[in-house]
DNA sequence: GTCACCGATCCTATCTTGCAACTGGTTTTT
DNA sequence: AAAAACCAGTTGCAAGATAGGATCGGTGAC
């Protein structure tokens, strides 16, 4: 997957980028999923995503300045990958990929759950998500953040919603 | 191109539409640039489409509901390509696409300029552009839009950008 | 010492893409 | 009336990307 720079449009940089069916999946998983290593991306992948391509687009990412990669002092050969503030930064494109999609395509209810909180706390969610982000993957913020983080109650939300569906399956 | 339904996520299913090099291309044509025949496309297509990608990607916009086509009265053999509500709706996406590529990608000044309107204005700004694409292309609210239409103004802004670049060269 | 785990890499079959030539028909120009 | 240009695509081919599975050498927990 090359960049082309097939024209100096933003939308086609863009999608140059990230327009392909994995990239935007990975920091998906990163950003909401809270996944830091290679082995969970991949094996807790929802799409099943192959070894050699979460490989390349990792490398892919790296070079253009949307992750970092460290050591992980606990396991030599573990490695951490860091969003950026690049990276970060596609939040609100997620959030309106999100909102797009739960109304025009046929997502499942407990995986659009997280898309409709999303759409419903707005920008000032978005960049409260943002800030918890910049806290835990660039150490920007010296103190945590105060309560429940955006991941925790989008995840517990999920959570919710799949006990609910199992209690009326086994009811 | 086939839709895998890999997951019900909403981001993993919008990928699954439009998470390729040209789709969203043929769309931004459509929306900005005013495109409704398929040589139009082709031959003013600042990034090259290939025919028979194009041929492809439009018969697969039409499955999935973002496009409808219909005979071109003034011509036997040219077909008229519209925007639906889904396709319209994605208008919010191209305009937060464009800001994040305005700012993290070697985006050009004149290209630029349409993606900086557009984030400036904001929701009213996107909402008036696709109340204009709906009388455009689906014929809803009678009356024309009044005063300069959104695309209009867009336009006129990439013109002045390219006028004054020029103006700076052969000074 | 064994076994699961670590981030990958290699191989192969299949699918997608880009490119150029071409099709059958229609409108415009000369 | 003949020629040229335009219309929406289609076809064939080569190159590149993807999916899936096996494998690698090193690490850590038991």
């Amino acid at each position: 997957m090359p960049l082309d720079r097939r024209s100096g449009c933003p939308i086609n940089l863009s999608l140059e980028v990230f327009g392909d069916r994995w990239s935007l999946i990975i920091l998906r998983d990163m950003i909401f999923g809270g996944r830091r290593h290679f082995r969970e991306l991949l094996n807790h992948s929802m799409e099943g995503i192959a070894s050699n391509i979460l490989a390349d687009r990792l490398r892919r990412l790296l070079e253009l300045g949307m992750l970092t990669k460290a050591d992980d002092p606990t396991h030599k050969q573990k490695a951490i990958y860091s969003l950026t503030e690049m990276s970060i930064q596609l939040v609100p494109i997620m959030a309106q990929l999100g909102a797009w999609g739960r109304v025009w395509l046929p997502v499942s209810e407990e995986l659009s759950i997280r898309a409709e909180l999303l759409e419903q706390g707005g920008p000032v969610l978005w960049d409260r998500f943002m800030d918890e982000l910049r806290h835990e993957h660039l150490g920007i913020g010296a103190q945590k953040p105060v309560g429940e983080t955006v991941r925790a109650e989008l995840q517990a939300a999920y959570e919710a919603v799949v006990a609910r569906k199992t209690a009326a399956v086994t009811a």
